[in-house]
DNA sequence: TTGATTTATTTAAATTTATCGATATATTTT
DNA sequence: AAAATATATCGATAAATTTAAATAAATCAA
């Protein structure tokens, strides 16, 4: 998969705010497993519609697939595209 | 060489903007030589203060190398710290 | 030394992003 | 059906970022 630079942008930014990486550092923590919304905000403690937006960013940057569960959303990490982005940096390198 | 969370969060942000994006490519494409200052200047329409702006954001982040040539400055890709943010973004897969 | 050149810094305006409260939507429970 | 719960969206405001003109600082060339 091969990112253009319009997506490679959002991606960045996407990683570039201090509560959007502590939550994929939840997601990655879960093991390749589903993890709970509810769960992001019990440990983060900003309101729940700004949470919903940082989400939204993530989700949007495709670096999180988010799954409807009944009434809940999961989330998980999208390995695929945060490989080829890292892809993209390697590239950069040389 | 590990980056907190402060680090990756400079590096992403950096990343986060076409210009700077297009600046990475450029330095990139000089194969680990030094790029000049002024090259920048002659393939981005943007007013030389604001190049300069965007110049310190990556050497701020430390993903790009600054050198000063005379009145000239010259950089190049910092590859260790590339290759340290990659590894961050390594470990969110797993 | 004077004038030209290159890059950095300062300042200010315009734009974008972050945040939260309020409300909407969808789903489950009773 | 009504109440409760979980998440998303909207609107307003605050904060941060982008941009460029003006200026400064450093170096080179005459």
């Amino acid at each position: 998969m091969i990112l253009d630079h319009k997506k490679v942008e959002r991606i960045s930014k996407a990683l570039g705010d201090p509560y959007r990486l502590k939550i994929m550092e939840m997601a990655k923590g879960k093991g390749g497993e589903w993890m709970q919304c509810a769960c992001i905000g019990n440990n983060i403690e900003l309101a729940q519609s700004t949470i919903s937006h940082h989400i939204s960013q993530l989700v949007d940057a495709e670096i999180l697939i988010a799954e409807k569960d009944g009434r809940n959303a999961k989330y998980k990490v999208n390995k695929e595209v945060l490989t080829a982005y890292v892809n993209f940096l390697n590239q950069l390198q040389e």
